[in-house]
DNA sequence: TATTAAATAATAATTGTTATTATTTAAACC
DNA sequence: GGTTTAAATAATAACAATTATTATTTAATA
């Protein structure tokens, strides 16, 4: 799925390999402490620019938790459990509820969607025995 | 739903109130803006922390759009749509969605969810006609 | 090759939020 | 009722994530 509009500079490229690699969803920070590995000179404005600009265009998945942003290359649709304690975010699947929130998307009048975002907040299992 | 283990301060009194009144999904500041009309000396981390207690005792309903916090009174179930140019955020409704997030929330292993949130992402029909 | 626009690097500025501390308020106890 | 104690508040400092700015570099275009 590779767009043909988009410029795939050093920068980006790098970008998406590590979101390729990466198991989980990667903050900013992240992104930037793992492709620095490979470009070492690159400025954490450019990972900042590249992760909101191949969201944009749709190559990766934004997903916000507790006011910071995340990513994620995975761009089946699936929902998110996302630990109020400690922040663990974990994929979960429901493919009953990713199509009925598509077709309830798809109906809503004066709205172009974008996307739609389940998110189930609660706590994680280690943080409940705690 | 007057909670019995609940102390009700002037200010938490003054914030429920102007969210109870509030049409909307009011950020901190707008709720800090509303509530010094009548408590002039209120310190905006009373707002902060206030609101933050409310939203843990369920009181009032937390959602974040775009990574800042925004509150409402409105406990009944229901989704949002969040424009992702002007920030807009509405309510929808849908039961039949509503429903079926609940059921599967309450069937996620190793978890113990607090709530479910369904939030569509797109462009309102204002920022569409431009 | 010269011109132009896009992307990047470095860093300053801003914003939303959390932490700290002194003060005030109100409940609990005698 | 007055005293003790804890909770809540106000003021403000500190912090972290993000955005804005500007100079420089890179790549596309003519
Ligand atoms: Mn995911
Ligand atoms: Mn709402
Ligand atoms: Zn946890
Ligand atoms: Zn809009």
């Amino acid at each position: 799925m590779k767009h043909a509009d988009i410029k795939y500079t050093n920068q980006r490229v790098e970008i998406l390999d590590f979101l390729g690699d990466f198991q989980g969803h990667p903050t900013v920070e992240d992104v930037y402490e793992g492709v620095r590995q490979k470009l070492t000179r690159i400025s954490k404005a450019t990972v900042y620019n590249n992760l909101k600009f191949l969201a944009e265009k749709g190559l990766i998945k934004e997903v916000n938790v507790k006011g910071v942003s995340r990513f994620e290359s995975n761009l089946m649709p699936h929902h998110h459990t996302i630990c109020i304690k400690c922040g663990e975010i974990k994929d979960y699947e429901s493919e009953q509820l990713s199509d009925l929130t598509m077709e309830v998307a798809e109906n809503i009048d004066d709205f172009t969607i974008r996307s739609a975002d389940v998110n189930f907040l609660g706590v994680c299992k280690k943080c409940m025995e705690e």
